[in-house]
DNA sequence: TATAATCTTGCATACCTATGCAAGACTAAA
DNA sequence: TTTAGTCTTGCATAGGTATGCAAGATTATA
């Protein structure tokens, strides 16, 4: 087999040419003025010897890697996420850039991730799922790249933020609860420190105190098995819940499956269950959940398109966009009248 | 505030440390001999400007860029794989190696994404749940970037693999099958050309085979719906399947639920269905599926060392490995006696 | 105190490409 | 044929770091 110990330089190409090297770098470059055989006979020869541009040094000299860091978290504990990711890595592959991602735990700190972004002269970051700490925002701005938070958001700093409307999804799932004549409405948290479930959280609240109604509470920290023991507590009791609004899909499931498997109650006749999210599960007949859908492709449109034109600009003021979310009706929850 | 036009280098630490270049640089690799008031001195002064190495420029250098390509599909239509992605980003972390991410569509051709890998001088490259041609193998092996598949395998080339043993896997299945007493298999085929499917499948027909029985087949190219509509046409006819083995767990829980909801009947005393890959969810209460645990752990690890170890090691000749998965016996398969 | 041995440091260069500038080649117009 | 104008091309340099080499500084030994 043929081992090349060093790689092919655009220098190789242009001896073989019979060009200067700028002329070979210049063939690459679209825009670049090269008489139209010159880079034919260019082309090919690179394809010959298997040349191709070396985008690290090309890096070096256009100050521009063509590369996004990715940070994300809860990909494997909640469905959401990875089709958050793909359809970022899509997104910004169509815009050309290439994508240095970073699989987090939820509580693991991102000083240690980000500056390993910076080193790589990522133009710029997107981060889903986990905060950042005001320090490293802080980094972020010294260093001049642009940051884009998805579904979180940290009030002081100049990042660029796209969430779902947490709150108003909130309250459309309690008003859904008291129009159909719920009397005892749960909610179930997910992670209590989050900004998702506090929000989503504050606009149920909001409108069952509006109401007078209490809520009975619950934390399953968006994941099922905490959610399925917080669905027994909550209902295998003396006065138990008869809607419970979990904060995410995952969570709605796990409740479900308790509700119905283990307590043996009918869905939504004793207990009507909402989520948030609508995973693609949400919809599987055996689920069949009625939950807040997440306007996942405008968050995802916006914050590339954010970030890429920040990338292109960055004089241009961060966006900072709340969409709102629709409430799916399926089947997990009565229906007034 | 602070806006740096141009970012900081070595030399602006330097100057102010009142040290060389070479040294801020050393300072910044730990075996390279600095004293230490010097390097303390340096790292200070770089803390405080807020330098950071240039690793474009480093990797110009060290002809290494630390940065491993993942290429993956099925990301969002099967949730074994948003759990290999997380496992070899984490693993890949603990080996410095920072990952260039590209989600594909499974009948993507990678010939246009593998040349963006080598372009940016990629160290290794692993690929999941697709598989490249001849030529791309060819050209990475050209380049000298080693190739590890994950879950796939390329007789020819000389790419490193790590497969589950599907072939014992489907062997499995339908030894448990005959052994309870099941007549009439059946087998929900993923995407008819994969080698996952192909192999678990051609398992399965071999056992029964050797039992005299035939066996129904179905397409559910791995994903819900269709095996959701397969499911009925087994099941809804003159002589029904009363066994189901499934290429993989979403197909299965696809079937589950057309069986159970739409057909109305019980699993597993009516029919038995037998999954494939062990996703979190085959454990949940409302499916508790039996199924074939696919040793992810093991496959992770054993690819992304193989990779690292190629990387530092050019010659090492490639590793391919199958390894086998066991079965996990749940309920929705009847069991022997 | 002198000498050898070990530490530290700086100099110079290499890694590979993109691009401003100016010169050369070519075309069109007169 | 001459001249002005447009295309193409090459030269030289910059981008930020790592590292071999040799010199200077420091320590240990006698």
């Amino acid at each position: 087999m043929i081992k090349k110990k060093t790689k092919i330089t655009s220098i190789e190409v242009a001896d073989l040419a019979g060009v200067s090297q700028s002329t070979v770098s210049r063939s690459f470059s679209p825009s670049s003025p090269v008489a139209k055989k010159t880079r034919e006979k260019v082309k090919k020869i690179a394809d010959m010897i298997g040349y191709q541009p070396n985008a690290m040094a090309r890096s070096l000299i256009t100050q521009k890697s063509n590369m996004v860091g990715i940070v994300i978290s809860n990909v494997t504990t909640n469905p959401f996420y990875p089709e958050v990711l793909d359809l970022l890595s899509r997104k910004f592959q169509e815009y050309g850039q290439k994508v240095m991602l970073f699989s987090v735990h939820r509580d693991q700190n991102l000083d240690d991730i980000l500056p390993q972004l910076l080193e790589y002269q990522v133009d710029g970051i997107l981060i889903t799922a986990t905060t950042l700490s005001s320090e490293m925002a802080f980094e972020c701005e010294r260093w001049g790249t642009p940051v884009t938070l998805f579904n979180r958001y940290i009030p002081g700093s100049n990042a660029s933020w796209f969430c779902c409307d947490n709150i108003s999804g909130g309250r459309k799932v309690a008003q859904l609860f008291l129009d159909s004549g719920h009397k005892r409405p749960a909610y179930i948290a997910g992670v209590e420190d989050t900004s998702t479930s506090i929000d989503r959280e504050r606009g149920f609240l909001q409108i069952m105190d509006n109401n007078g109604l209490k809520i009975l509470r619950e934390v399953g920290n968006y994941n099922y098995n905490d959610a399925y023991s917080a669905a027994v507590r909550l209902v295998d009791c003396s006065e138990p819940a008869d809607a419970i609004f979990c904060a995410n899909d995952i969570m709605a499931i796990g409740v479900l499956d308790a509700v119905r498997s283990k307590m043996d109650m009918k869905v939504p006749d004793d207990v009507s269950i909402i989520g948030f999210d609508d995973i693609p599960m949400a919809s599987w007949p055996s689920f069949n959940l009625t939950t807040v859908r997440q306007p996942v492709n405008q968050m995802v449109d916006g914050s590339v398109k954010d970030l890429i034109s920040r990338i292109n600009k960055p004089e241009k003021p961060p966006n900072q966009k709340v969409i709102t979310g629709e409430l799916v009706y399926r089947g997990s929850a009565r229906i007034p009248k």
